[in-house]
DNA sequence: CAGTATCCGATGCGATACTG
DNA sequence: CAGTATCGCATCGGATACTG
């Protein structure tokens, strides 16, 4: 009987697809490689996959010597890393992602908005430099979002940011708010801070030193800075 | 209904994802990259695909933007061809194989021959010009491999190289013989035409001096240069 | 040569519930 | 928190045959 998975092929693409081009599995990667370790950190990456699938995943992966999990010598759960063959993935998922920003029509990314992605993505790249050497609460809302997800708070501390979903009762330095295509679309680096609230899309409320520099503190998507070669 | 297909992401890396990596599309543009342009061509290189997935796969690449038809002005079926799109797919394609040939066991690739494909790829990368300057015939022979598959000629004249898969009576410059996971571990870069003869793997006759620049006309894999990081 | 049409089967994966 | 267990369906794609 034929392996009828597998493309019976000894090219290295060929061989290289049928592990890494299964579903979720690049995502997964992609979650590695930008420092999750933990199950549930990873998930809040792939919030869509079953937590069955995931696992399963992470098996595959470690059979395959891209994913090992760390070992510290007690029976408690102590979360995943990838090995040098999982690291050395990163050019193959920031290749693709690349190629995503470049030639894949904007509208197909805005049309898949999730409010939670992006403010946990926000929340990694959130770079504190800019930022005055205090604590400093950042609130976004969402109006056309249900309410559950509606609003969210980004707070900064000592260089270190969490996120919060519920009002984590801090002063807020500043309000922000627009709608999450506006958003995601500044994060993704397809336009800006100052051109959105120049066309009254974004607004933004509070302390003029912290809204000043949000295009700064706001840490964009890896793949922000790739010029865009497909007009839309 | 959420979308089922899909991520449901914005991630241009999961957009990417969502149309690169489904079943057999990334070796298609493999085929694609490597100058196949006719329906048959390229299918000689996914030889288990078959042909309506491959029509299927043609027609959604070409509705991404990264296929075209080549327009003739007549009716007649004129071939694909990639866009600029398409062609900036070749760091995705070639990353993801120099990673499958660092990293995969040998062995894997090495369970998957296939005479046919092999010699497929051994007539596109062969490089006439340390051969003399008339017409070579190689006669390759897999005396393990069933009969309508064990023997194959190269001809190189005019710096073209055909491939025949029955014999074209012409007289024969040099005899290769040897079993197929010798050959494919050559051509693969996994071991040397010096090195296989030397431990009796491979067998040359003929004349001496297409047989011994063999290891430069013989081109190899793309990736045959990639060091290998995993011991097997 | 360059594909289409049709059918059907395996299985991948989503959904949900549950456990240490 | 960190997963496992189970179920069932949709759909992807393999096989085969056929057409302009």
């Amino acid at each position: 009987m034929t392996n009828t998975a597998g493309y019976g092929q000894f090219c290295p693409v060929a061989m290289a697809a049928e592990v890494l081009c299964t579903r979720w599995t690049l995502l997964v990667l992609r979650e590695l490689l930008a420092g999750s370790t933990r199950f549930n950190e990873i998930r809040r990456g792939v919030p869509r996959m079953s937590p069955a699938l995931l696992s399963k995943r992470l098996r595959e992966l470690e059979a395959l010597g891209v994913v090992a999990r760390a070992a510290d010598g007690t029976g408690q759960p102590s979360g995943y890393a990838l090995t040098e063959a999982g690291r050395d993935l990163m050019p193959v998922v920031s290749t693709m992602g690349a190629w995503g920003q470049r030639w894949l029509k904007s509208q197909l990314s805005l049309s898949n908005l999730d409010p939670a992605l992006l403010m946990w993505d926000m929340r990694r790249s959130l770079n504190p430099t800019p930022l005055p050497p205090r604590r400093v609460t950042i609130e976004f809302t969402y109006p056309e979002v249900r309410a559950a997800s509606r609003c969210w708070w980004l707070v900064v501390e000592d260089a270190e940011t969490d996120l919060c979903a519920v009002n984590p009762g801090f002063d807020v330095d500043l309000y922000v708010t627009g709608d999450l295509r506006t958003m995601t679309a500044i994060w993704m680096g397809l336009t800006t801070v100052r051109a959105a609230v120049a066309q009254q899309l974004l607004t933004l409320t509070g302390d003029r030193v912290v809204a000043d520099c949000m295009q700064r503190w706001l840490g964009l998507s890896p793949f922000a800075g790739e010029a865009r070669r497909i007009a839309d």
